[in-house]
Formats: structure tokens, sequence, C-alpha cells
DNA sequence: CCCATGTAGTTAGCTGCCTAATCACTAATA
DNA sequence: TATTAGTGATTAGGCAGCTAACTACATGGG
């Protein structure tokens, strides 16, 4: 499978070639850096396998990604947090929030309580059952990030870290104007 | 930018701090290499973050992230290609390709023809209008393409490419089993 | 003190992604 | 040839993210 025409680039899946990229710079006759084209095209690819391996990956403990994320963020702020402040610290709006909590509180992960400074405020609190699903996973959770990074030595890890930052900076140049 | 408060790592959004990773592994007495879990999240943070950056920006030519990928395979293909080819190249289900190419031809960007081969197939073939939109999407496009990397050099794209391949490489550690 | 404006949370509705099930057709094989 | 297996595409149902709109409460200025 995935041999349709040898001599070009066919991606096979979802990772874009160098070809492909000066294909499309060619064909308007644009005068961009094909390979800086490719470094784009190829983390917006790795972002997305990620996204979805990290799915599988947390589904094994019925959880998605958003649900981890919305769990540890808790655990790691004493258990008790605001919907507003998740959705901050988390990178998500609010409502994605309310859809979060609904199903952790469904199968009894979080608890929903009245805030007692602000009448119109939620707190969310993990539950003894929720704090015990994460140490459940923890073990084989953290071993699988480890061993995907593995590949890296510490001083390639320091320099991808330091790379990534910068091009994170730079996606403002895609939102810009 | 990025530090809040000084006494603990808040995130104040999606990007994840060496202290929280420290935290989680002291907390299951756990001894994974915090930096290489620091590496794995912040991956996961940009990819997402790429992400919504990204629809963002094909928002501004009526298009999403998904029907840019479709388009643009289309027609490196010749504007010509089977909806189980288009997923196999843009990594997704043969259901998600439905639903893209539903979009697409409600607004005449692309148009279904039945396969001349095989009386089940379809071939999906981009119109005159789908190409038109490439063409005046593609300056914008890969101007900011290039932005976004423009902070790193030739050698460091060359390294984050390199270092990005190994990683993806790694993600098969998260699905594993 | 009351009203205007703002903010917390939810709801409704959209998109893109997935899996599983279904339908139509092809192909292989007894 | 007729049956069985396999494959192309769609449909149905789910989740997570978004924006916009709405409710309930808070707060600050006249």
């Amino acid at each position: 499978m995935t041999q349709h025409h040898p001599p070009h680039g066919d991606t096979g899946h979802g990772a874009p070639t160098l070809d492909q990229a000066r294909r499309q710079l060619s064909r308007y006759g644009l005068s961009a850096d094909p390979q800086a084209v490719l470094v784009a095209a190829r983390l917006m690819a790795a972002g997305a396998r990620l996204g979805q391996a990290g799915e599988a990956h947390f589904s094994r403990f019925g959880l998605s990604t958003g649900r981890y994320r919305l769990l540890a963020d808790l655990e790691d702020h004493g258990g008790e947090k605001s919907p507003s402040q998740l959705a901050a610290s988390l990178g998500v709006s609010r409502a994605t929030v309310t859809g979060l909590v609904d199903g952790l509180e469904r199968e009894g992960l979080v608890a929903r309580r009245p805030s007692t400074e602000d009448g119109r405020g939620n707190v969310v609190i993990l539950t003894e059952t929720g704090a015990g699903r994460l140490r459940e996973l923890a073990p084989d959770h953290f071993a699988r990030m480890e061993a995907m990074v593995g590949g890296l030595s510490t001083e390639e890890r320091a320099m991808f870290l330091d790379l990534l930052a910068r091009l994170v900076e730079g996606m403002s140049a895609l939102t810009a104007d």
C-alpha cells in the first residue's frame, strides 16, 4: 500500500515532504523558503498525531486528554478550583470546562459545590475517586511520556525545548493582523 | 513574560512548567525524568495551540485546517482523488473525509463524481472555484508559515526537524501495548 | 439606593475527529 | 455460477473544542 507514483513524494499518511512544499510554492511562484514551510507543516502534523495518540493513551483509563488535564490541574492546585480558573490554566473556554466537568461529575471523579465567596460561582473539587484514578494511571502515564522522549539525549531535549518555545512565539504570526 | 506569581508554577495558560512536572512525579514517588515529561507536555501543549492558531488562520478564507489540507492534497494530486486515498494521505478516517467533502461540496470547492473504474467508488474533484480559493490564500498563507518559523536559522530548522521526527517515532510508546 | 455594566456559569449550535454499523458493489472461490 | 469475503462510502452517535447568547449575581457611579 502507499505506492501510487514512485517518483513523487506521496505522503502515505499525515507527514508532509519537502517536495510537496516546493511544488506548492512553485505552483504560485512564491519565494518563501520551502524548508521553513516544511517545519511549519511538520509541526502541525506532529501536533495532530500526538493529539490522537494522547486520546488513545488516556482512553485506557476511561479519560480523554481534556479530562485528564483538568483532573491533574485540580490536583496540582489542592483539589479545588473554580471553572473560570480551570479554563484559564488549561487554556480552553469556560464552555469547554462546563462540558469536561459534566462528564467527570457523571463518573464521580469531581464534584461541584457552590462558592462561599461569590454567589454566582462554583468550585470544582477532586473527589477521592478522582484522586484514585490519577494515582492508578500515574506510573504507566509517566513511563510512557518518558519512553516517548527517550530517543533524545538531555542536551537534545534542552535544545528541542528552546526551539519549540521560539516556534510557539512565532505562532502569533498565524493569527496576527 | 510567562512569570506570574513567583512562588508556584501557575501556568497562566496552556504551557506546563518544570516545577509542575517535578511536583507530579514526586507526588507518586516516581523516578521518571522531569525534563522528559516536560518535553512531552510542552509538545502536546504546542500542538494544541498550533491547532487553534491554524483554525483561526484558515477561517479568514472560509476554510478549516482539515478542509484546507484536503484541497491542497487534491491539487497536489492533479485535482482528482478518491475519498479513501484522501483519508490515507491526510491521516484521517474515511468518515472524516465524507464530512469534509460534504462541507466543501456545499460551497462548490469540490465535486463528487462516480468512479469509472469501481462501481462503488467516488472521485472527488477540485473545482475551478476550489482552485481559485487556493490561489487566493497562497501568498498570505505561505508568508505566515515562513514568518512563524522565521525565528530559527536554517541550521536550527534542520535540527528541529530531526528532533521532531525522532519524537514522532517515540509517539508509538503512547499507544503501544 | 438604584441602575448600568460586568462577570460566572450554562446552554445551544457549529466543526472536526473518532468508531461501529450499514449498504452497495467487487472479487475470490467452491 | 452462486456464495462468501472484502472493500468503498456513508450514516449514526460520541467527544472536545469553539462562539454567541442567556441567566444570575456583583459592583460601582450617579
